[in-house]
DNA sequence: TTTAAAAACTAACAAACGTTAGTTAGTATT
DNA sequence: AATACTAACTAACGTTTGTTAGTTTTTAAA
């Protein structure tokens, strides 16, 4: 990952370290002098970058959140199945974890530092995006290729037995994410038991 | 429930009011004098009933992972099919999520604000409960009852999807807490496709 | 009713916090 | 070589933080 990067601006790299600093310690518990010093700059100077904390959190909150939504909205069109769409979206998510585990840790965990304001924007995209995830199990079950579930429960099963995947997830496992993402799908298509 | 409430010690009230608060606003986002405030006395009150902020969060965590435990503990030599003691162990964590909703909610998301020493207790604890359900999927899976999958996934998965109960759980809803087990446990017993 | 203990209070400390102001160093353009 | 701009610095601000010290009030026992 680190030999890909194509030269960080500043703003960026605060951010990313943001991302990783937060993740390890929680937003209450970094501080800007924390941060500045994984930066290699002091905290004042910082602000030439970026107006305040909230900022930084903000940023990486509704980054991911429109990122989460702009990939539905790919699925939602596709021309595939209901159980595929939502195989799709798994991978999907599993994948993002991935790629973004500090980011994606830092939305999870965070979000309720944000400011009121934020939050209640925060809050409405999240839900509606759960809205739509749930339309497409609805649809599925309609379908006939779902089995006739509670929609809200097989929604939020779903989409929180993902969570474990950021602090799982090591390349040195051996696992691949395509393998992680099938491995995931299966039990959640078609459960563990024989 | 507060109806039921029997005499609550005041070093209880403060840490009962100091996991919703958590809860709410964070450890980090959370202040003594906030905490105070809630318990209706002043911060420095607080001080002849507990040590100090960093023991009431520990107290919170320590005293959930040991519920957890005991839990597993009695499951584990219950003689029942190993498919029944991880449906056993699904409706033992719905329970102790609903009744405990913010203390659960603080172990999940704030555990990484204990100081270094206590984390490193608090992870042991979690690595053993988590290898402890890993052996039930395992031995299931040896007994046939289990489709060969990879346990780690499957225990996570399992475990973590589990965590939006909190989130979710109203008696206005009209699901019981059992309804709630047992429908989880079906997507991840035998999936949600048809 | 006196006495002792428990639990509350007020006041304040030292440290850490996010952030601003003012200044200096580096860089690119003319 | 002079100019202008960016990005860094040091210093400090006003708060807020967790916590301690010392004092007063409340509660319970004798």
């Amino acid at each position: 990952m680190p030999t890909l990067k194509v030269k960080l601006s500043k703003r960026e790299l605060i951010i990313s370290e943001a991302s990783k600093l937060f993740r390890e310690k929680g937003f209450g518990g970094s501080s800007m002098r924390d941060l500045a010093e994984k930066v290699g700059i002091e905290a004042a100077s910082m602000y030439h970058h970026i107006r305040s904390k909230d900022e930084i959190l903000e940023e990486i909150c509704f980054e991911m959140a429109h990122r989460y939504e702009a990939q539905l909205s790919e699925t939602e069109v596709q021309d595939i199945s209901y159980p595929e769409k939502i195989e799709a979206l798994i991978a999907f998510h599993v994948q993002l974890i991935i790629d973004n585990a500090n980011a994606v840790s830092v939305v999870n965990n965070d979000w309720k530092y944000l400011s009121k304001e934020r939050m209640i924007a925060f809050k409405s995209i999240r839900n509606d995006y759960e809205k739509r995830f749930a339309a497409i199990i609805s649809k599925g079950i309609e379908a006939g290729a779902f089995k006739k579930v509670n929609i809200s429960i097989a929604l939020f099963t779903i989409l929180s037995s993902l969570r474990w995947v950021e602090l799982w997830y090591k390349p040195t496992r051996g696992v691949t994410k395509e393998d992680l993402a099938k491995d995931i799908s299966a039990i959640l298509m078609n459960g563990v038991k024989a």
